[in-house]
DNA sequence: TTGTGGATGTTATAATATAACTGATGGCAC
DNA sequence: GTGCCATCAGTTATATTATAACATCCACAA
């Protein structure tokens, strides 16, 4: 269970204390993991903190580029196999519209999202917005669809660069 | 101009008439870009009608497969050029989850749409879903956020699929 | 004529993602 | 212990998606 010591450089800090955020994450996976029986090793740890630097979508090949320090042997295999496990776990969301990675602010419940994405900032804010989602149920109900699985993902500019 | 003869061979023909759906796209399309002074070249207009060939999303390399008897030189760039036109005027959408490109079933007017896609036989709905929109614009002003652009796109299985 | 802008041709390469096979580890039945 | 199995990771190769950069062509206008 290697965790990154420094802090990281592409983080980028908010007024918000963000260590706290990384800190509560990797808490979380590891509880979680250790409930289900499924390994949380220690590449997928990593993966996990390295897309927790910061509240931006990250890439794949970038997420390749920034673990090659603790694993020298790391392909792309390396990345996309985390990146599976940790999708799978609920951990991370991927966002379609950059195809990149975001860490799940609310792991532990099941849950669909909405994925605001600051044009200015890259950071992206996930929100439960449970009234959208019940709106849309009710949309699909209408087309007689039946749902499995949602990407909800909006562009703009989110409150702080709004207000530059 | 040189339009489809053949019926094409990727249609999956319902019950509807689909002739029509195409008809109705490419003639929607041509006095689209005549208002605009813009031009829908022929490369354009067949991609466009290659889009139409089914409701299923298809991808960028399909096309390009499938335009080559009619445009021996095509390559990469002359699908994706044409793809960013027919995005621009809002003939067509893209669909974010699958890579894909889907004929727009309201050009014309612009607005926002949900897209449901069938895992079952692939092909794409699109709906204006005002009442979704309405809610999430609620969410947007709530996180203080201002949209530029949205995806929503929903996977599962269509009316026709659900009932087989 | 001579440029100008838009569209396309052409070549190369970047960026994203998966397949397929190999080896290593550790638990567990026997 | 031995053999077996499942999971994970290493490794190589390749598929898929998308863009960059520069050349050419042509219609149209100054
Ligand atoms: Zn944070
Ligand atoms: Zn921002
Ligand atoms: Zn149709
Ligand atoms: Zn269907």
């Amino acid at each position: 269970m290697t965790i990154l010591a420094e802090p990281p450089p592409h983080t980028d800090t908010l007024a918000h204390n963000h260590q706290q955020c990384v800190d509560d994450a990797l808490k979380i996976a590891d509880q979680l993991c250790t409930e289900r029986g499924v390994q949380l090793t220690a590449i997928r740890q990593q993966v996990l903190a390295l897309i927790w630097e910061s509240h931006k979508a990250v890439k794949a090949y970038e997420l390749l580029d920034r673990i090659k320090p603790l694993q020298a042997a790391a392909k792309p295999a390396t990345i996309y196999r985390a990146l599976d496990f940790l999708l799978a776990q609920g951990l991370i969301h991927r966002v379609e519209s950059l195809n990149a990675f975001v860490g799940c602010s609310c792991s532990g419940h099941q849950h669909e999202q909405l994925l605001l994405i600051c044009k200015q900032c890259e950071q992206v804010e996930e929100r439960m917005a449970a009234g959208v989602m019940q709106v849309l149920a009710e949309e699909f109900r209408q087309a007689g669809f039946s749902a499995h699985s949602k990407a909800i993902e909006v562009h703009g500019l989110c409150r702080r660069c709004s207000q530059l």
